[in-house]
RNA sequence: ACAACCGUAGCUCAGUUGGUUAGAGCACUACCUUGACAUGGUAGGGGUCGGUGGUUCGAAUCCACUCGGUUGUACCA
């Protein structure tokens, strides 16, 4: 083996030959079980973030830890379309390299570049994933547009159809006037502003006057353009100021519309003048409103956010009204709705009707695509009706079918779900699911599974011609079928019934909403039990946090702090980081802010750690219910990690290759074992981090998991068990020699089985070389059985042996340390209160002491027998002497001895004080009084020792 | 405004139902080129656990209040 590890030369060649050998399928033996994972599907088009490279070591480790127990194991991969995002790319891109937009080119052809773009792009995502080492079933790779997900897509927006649970209405939307789609509530993101409030007049029809005499009543706004679409003013039913104008009319300034005075309990007679104007078409609230008092709406935005040339006048229940004049001025015809807006106010002033104006913090809607002001707009839209979904949805986490880890964000989950609006499906996109219905002439709608069925369910020949609809359904609306459509529903239902519910979904707390809620009330109504019970996708929802920079800033491009999964991998140098972090940059500012930061973070670029140490350091820093600062310090340990695992090994592989290691299949006289105490030591440690290991990975604690092997391997192994090998191997008889090689090897084996679920790739480098060693059978360590913890080889003995001998060999060193001992100078020592047992363990690990703390001679005396000066050790009853030769530093002797002294007071003092406590002594349990009584019985015996052997260094002074 | 989460060593984080001297990695100090590893070894230094008050024999841990941060929701014409 090489002398130092290095990643890039073992990693790719091993995934290539796993992925090759088959060995990521599930293998099909059901005996110990089944185990799926779905992945979360990123955007086709994108490239993985480090958000991805933690979700998806977490969910390999899982994967790969089930694999090793035996169970059939799918791990499903896949991508997502992503609607407006893959849309948007390629229609910049199509402006960029051609100047065209895709109304240019027309829709056909535009989708045909967009699947193009995906054959193109859509492998990186993929090939990221296995440089992760992702263990996912390619051959089983699905991507949301193909054909059985359509086919699944198209199956459920039917069968929805027709139990009522989709409908098409004209209902207030978040309309995106750029992209000239509605988005959901979710998609929209409200900034604070700096903006104005302007207060109108609104002149009273009829010559009424207000209880103070005035013509008019005042109205407040930010969005005075909005008053082109005023229903009414509303007052407080019981605000006294205006009760006697209830029923009365304005006349509405600019439009010279009658519209009502109403009263309604949405007002807050506190704010303002109490009057509100009423804009049902262009507002939420007032939508609402409007509704209530059955008033008709005006629309007066176009698609684009301009004034339109009349104002649509719409009924309550979404039905076009033709009675109402909607006409508009012709002046505002076409105008843009900011200059419509300054329009307005300049014409209020002109008339004389406005009031004032004030300046106003407020939140502006913005579409987190688009990046412009979203627009409240009437439009025909498709919805899906939650709530009989939502209340099936909501006791499945009640009951505990599905849970959430960590618990907390059920609540997240519940407050959402308890007030669900109905979902909106539809998007006007083109790049998505085409909404399977049409339309015939006079706009009646036929939904069918394809134009045919649509036809014959509704007796339509071909002489009705029908016109599909142009909408595409939600992205979110096809991942909702993720767990169940990926697994050939509605065709093949066997995989479904191998894999169905899966057992995990690992995903961040972001897409809730957007998904996780949305998959279980889809999947719950469409596939059932046997016995027509819903079946939940998954019975545990793991939430990650997110991945943020050292400062704890969210990753993002427009920060320039986004660090790339693979540049932690494979290294990047300086420059090429900069021109990765500040290509594409719209704004040259920001760039070159992002570029002074970069090159003072990264001086040196960022150095290759390989994917182990990444994976690694991901799963030590899982903890859950917190965001994660990223810290490349942590990365760098972690490699150091991984070195030590390969020098660890390749100290076992150079003492073990070639000699007999007693693994013989045949025992005779000759492979004869003796184990040492350091050998059974080991092998009880080993089980005992085995069980813990466990018991974190099922408690989805990834970081404990970590630090269990972590603190084993080099703590442990390491630090104490490899050292106590050398005296055995070097002096050893030839059964001892045996027994340590058989265990180092045993050890070393089974230790990759268990570190290889987080890093596989130098587990199984290592493996390969230990496996002939060990006369194991098997291709890979992939499909090697996870070790089991074995309470038979736990020796509670040899493991408080060991501890006693380390204690001893830290005492020794800590002396040579305080009193400037070179450690390779050997020392004699003597022992006194050397107790049987203590006897026992200092005969049977002499070698031990003598090679790791290089005592040349222990020599046992009577309790009574004087001995010369030395400066002493304490190991529980016991004193270790070394004996100074007249050589003693009275006084480094006798400062070392009062820094021990002066620590073993205050903790004296402190029991001591618990003790005296009658509070303590009375209702304390009595194991925790006797605890504290026998330390401090301890404390006080050793604070004797030291100030005898302080009396007798002060004779010599 | 409300809710959730967080505040522990210089930095990034653990600390399970309240009970040894509050832990880890990195950083820091001293010493060590010892034959697996200087991406190393040995031995150290470093924290009044955001603050105040309370419950308790005992609080980093439970409760109340408070300060600071993050996120989410509601936002008011």
């Amino acid at each position: 083996m090489e002398k130092t590890y290095d990643p890039q030369s073992i990693e790719q060649s091993l995934y290539q030959n796993w992925e090759e050998q088959g060995y990521f399928k599930p293998h099909g033996d059901t005996s110990q079980g089944n185990y799926s994972i779905m992945i979360p599907p990123p955007n086709v088009t994108g490239s993985l973030h480090m958000g991805h490279a933690f979700q998806d070591t977490i969910m390999d480790t899982l994967t790969r830890y089930q694999r090793m127990k035996g169970k059939n194991t799918l791990w499903q991969v896949g991508t997502d379309h992503a609607g407006i995002a893959t849309q948007m790319l390629v229609e910049r891109k199509l402006e960029a390299e051609e100047g065209k937009s895709r109304h240019d080119i027309g829709r056909e052809t535009f989708i045909d570049k967009i699947w193009d773009w995906k054959k193109q792009s859509g492998g990186t995502i993929t090939k990221q994933l296995r440089r992760l080492g992702a263990s996912v079933d390619w051959d089983r790779e699905r991507f949301t547009m193909d054909e059985g997900l359509s086919k699944a897509v198209q199956e459920v927006f039917v069968r929805l159809y027709e139990d009522d649970l989709i409908y098409r209405g004209k209902r207030l939307v978040n309309w995106d006037p750029k992209l000239h789609t509605a988005i959901s509530d979710l998609e929209v993101e409200n900034k604070e502003k700096q903006g104005s409030m302007w207060h109108l007049r609104y002149p009273l029809a009829d010559g009424e006057l207000t209880a103070d005499g005035k013509d008019y009543l005042e109205v407040a706004t930010t969005r005075p353009e909005t008053m082109l679409g005023d229903s009414a003013v509303a007052v407080h039913p019981d605000d006294e100021r205006y009760q006697n104008l209830v029923g009365k009319f304005i006349l509405l300034p600019i439009v010279n519309r009658r519209i009502p005075i109403v009263a309604d309990d949405y007002v807050d007679i506190e704010f303002g003048t109490g009057c509100v104007k009423i804009t049902p078409a262009h507002d939420f609230n007032d939508y609402e409103v409007g509704k209530r008092h059955q008033m008709p709406m005006f629309n007066i935005l176009t698609m684009d956010a301009a004034i339109r040339e009349t104002a649509e006048v719409v009924n309550t229940d979404g039905t076009i009204n033709n009675e109402i004049d909607g006409s508009l001025p012709e002046r505002y015809a076409g105008m843009e709705r900011f200059t419509a807006r300054k329009a307005v106010v300049a014409e209020f002033e002109t008339l004389g009707l406005l009031e004032k104006i004030e300046p106003h913090g407020l939140k502006v809607p913005y579409g987190d695509r688009s990046g412009v002001v979203i627009e409240p707009l009437l439009t025909d839209q498709w919805y899906v009706a939650v709530a009989p979904m939502a209340k099936t949805a909501i006791e499945a986490v009640e009951n505990g079918d599905i849970k959430f880890v960590p618990q907390q964000y059920e609540n997240m989950y519940f407050s959402w779900m308890r007030d669900i609006q109905d979902w909106c499906i539809s998007r006007q996109l083109w790049w998505g699911h085409r909404i399977p219905a049409w339309y015939d002439e006079s706009g009646k709608v036929y939904v069918g599974r394809n134009e045919a069925e649509a036809r014959k369910n509704n007796n339509l020949d071909d002489s009705v011609v029908l016109r599909q609809d142009d909408d595409v359904l939600d992205t979110w609306f096809s991942s909702a079928l993720w767990t169940f459509s990926t697994l050939g529903w509605p065709d093949n239902l066997e995989d479904l019934k191998t894999f169905h519910p899966t057992d995990v979904l690992v995903t961040g707390f972001d897409i809730i909403f957007f998904w996780v809620a949305r998959m279980i009330m889809m999947t719950m109504h469409f596939i059932k039990d046997e016995d027509g019970k819903p079946q939940v996708p998954f019975k545990t929802v793991y939430v990650t946090g997110l991945i943020r920079d050292e400062a704890g800033n969210k990753m993002s491009k427009s920060k320039g702090n986004v660090l790339d999964p693979l540049d932690m991998i494979d290294g990047i140098d300086l420059e090429s980081l900069v021109t990765k972090r500040t290509g594409n940059m719209m704004q040259p500012k920001l760039a070159a802010k992002i570029e002074k930061s970069t090159r003072k973070e990264f001086a040196e670029g960022i150095e290759a750690h390989g994917t182990d140490a990444l994976r690694f350091t991901l799963a030590a820093m899982a903890s859950t219910g917190r965001d994660i600062n990223w810290d490349m310090k942590r990365l760098d340990g972690y490699r150091s990690f991984c070195n030590k695992i390969w020098n660890a090994s390749r100290y076992v592989l150079m003492n073990t290759e070639g000699e007999d290691c007693g693994f013989d299949s045949l025992p005779n006289e000759q492979s004869e074992m003796e184990f040492s105490l350091a050998d059974r030591w080991i092998m009880s440690l080993f089980n005992n981090t085995v069980k813990t290991f466990d018991e974190h990975i099922a408690a989805y604690r990834f970081d404990l998991a970590a630090n269990t092997v972590y603190e084993f391997t080099w703590n442990q192994f390491c630090d104490w068990y490899l050292e106590l090998t050398k005296p055995v191997l070097q002096n050893g008889s030839d059964a001892e020699k045996r027994g340590t090689r058989h265990t180092l090897l045993t050890v070393l084996e089974a230790m990759q089985r268990l570190i290889h679920p987080m890093m596989p790739y130098i587990t199984e480098t290592i493996w390969q070389r230990v496996k002939p060693l060990v006369k194991v059978e098997g291709d890979t360590i992939m499909q090697a059985a996870f070790p089991e913890f074995d309470a038979s080889k736990v020796d509670e003995q040899a493991m408080a042996d060991i501890e006693w001998v380390k204690q001893v060999i830290v005492a020794v060193r800590n002396i040579r340390a305080e009193l400037n001992i070179a450690p390779s100078k050997p020392l004699s020592s003597m022992l006194k209160n050397v107790s049987e047992q203590d006897k026992a363990r200092l005969e049977a690990n002499q070698a031990f002491f003598a090679t790791l703390a290089k005592l040349e001679s222990m020599t046992v005396l009577a309790d009574d027998a004087q001995a010369p000066m030395s400066t002493t050790a304490l190991i529980g009853e016991m004193e270790l002497l070394i004996p100074m030769a007249g050589l003693v530093d009275v006084a480094a002797e006798t400062a070392r001895i009062n820094k021990q002294l002066e620590k073993l007071e205050k903790e004296v003092g402190r029991i001591k004080g618990k003790l005296s406590n009658e509070g303590f002594v009375a209702k304390a349990p009595a194991a925790v009084i006797d605890k504290e009584k026998a330390k401090l019985a301890d404390l006080e015996r050793d604070m004797d020792k030291l100030n005898d052997t302080k009396a007798e260094f002060a004779k010599l002074a």
